[in-house]
DNA sequence: AGCACGATTAACT
DNA sequence: GTTAATCGTGCTC
């Protein structure tokens, strides 16, 4: 049964590590223009907490690009890398302190068929099995960077999902930090559910 | 004004 | 396993 209430601004204003485990499960879902429905479960997450994780954009301090990590949370910030792709976080804790979690994995659900058509007709398990991917398949770009993930009027929000249970979730180093001192870079604030769950959350998710 | 680099991806050996 | 693609950003001169 595919419920659809929003997560409140509460879900987000709390340590990262709870939200970033916490978001495994949940429903990611964009609503087009055009009136269409994209729609997945969060399956990886990690966490960027603060000023001090030098793993953490916010390790330079406040910056035009990643102010909106220091805005309030459930506000999303997205950012541009390597010259030519957006990243989608989730803006967490009290208004003033950065931090937020990179939403990395999805398992797609609604609209795969416009997915497949951003995504120049990939396989569906390419779709939004990485965080630019994501960005790719549901439009996500430099224009929502700071918008509130909260507001009824929100064209980006979460909803709640089926959730996952400990046992199905991993933990591991975050990806990407190559040339980050360490304990930064060896820190396990990386979720992921584990491959052989997400047929039964796939199942979880269908509507009868 | 110039420059090194990046929370990645896709293609290739 | 390795590497090119591609450019906004933030730092230095």
């Amino acid at each position: 049964m595919v419920t659809r209430r929003r997560l409140p601004r509460a879900f987000f204003e709390r340590p990262t590590l709870q939200v970033a485990r916490q978001v495994l499960g949940q429903r990611l879902v964009r609503l087009e223009p055009e009136g269409g429905r994209l729609a997945g479960l969060i399956v990886e997450a990690e966490a960027y907490v603060g000023s001090e994780d030098l793993g953490c954009h916010a390790r330079a301090g406040r910056t035009a690009r990643n102010a909106s990590m220091w805005g309030p949370p459930g506000h999303a910030y997205v950012y541009f890398t390597y010259g030519m792709h957006w990243m989608l976080n989730l803006v967490t804790e009290r208004e003033g302190f950065p931090a937020a979690v990179l939403v990395r994995a999805l398992l797609p659900t609604e609209g795969v068929e416009v997915m497949r058509r951003r995504r120049r007709g990939r396989p569906e398990r390419e779709l939004t099995d990485g965080p630019a991917k994501i960005c790719q398949a549901l439009a996500i770009d430099r224009e929502l960077d700071g918008h509130d993930l909260c507001n009824p009027d929100s064209r980006l929000f979460l909803e709640a999902g089926p959730g996952v249970p400990e046992q199905a979730v991993t933990t591991g180093p975050r990806v990407g930090l190559n040339s980050v001192a360490e304990p930064w870079k060896s820190i396990p604030w990386r979720f992921q559910v584990r491959p052989e769950y997400i047929p039964s959350l796939a199942e979880e998710e269908q509507t009868p």
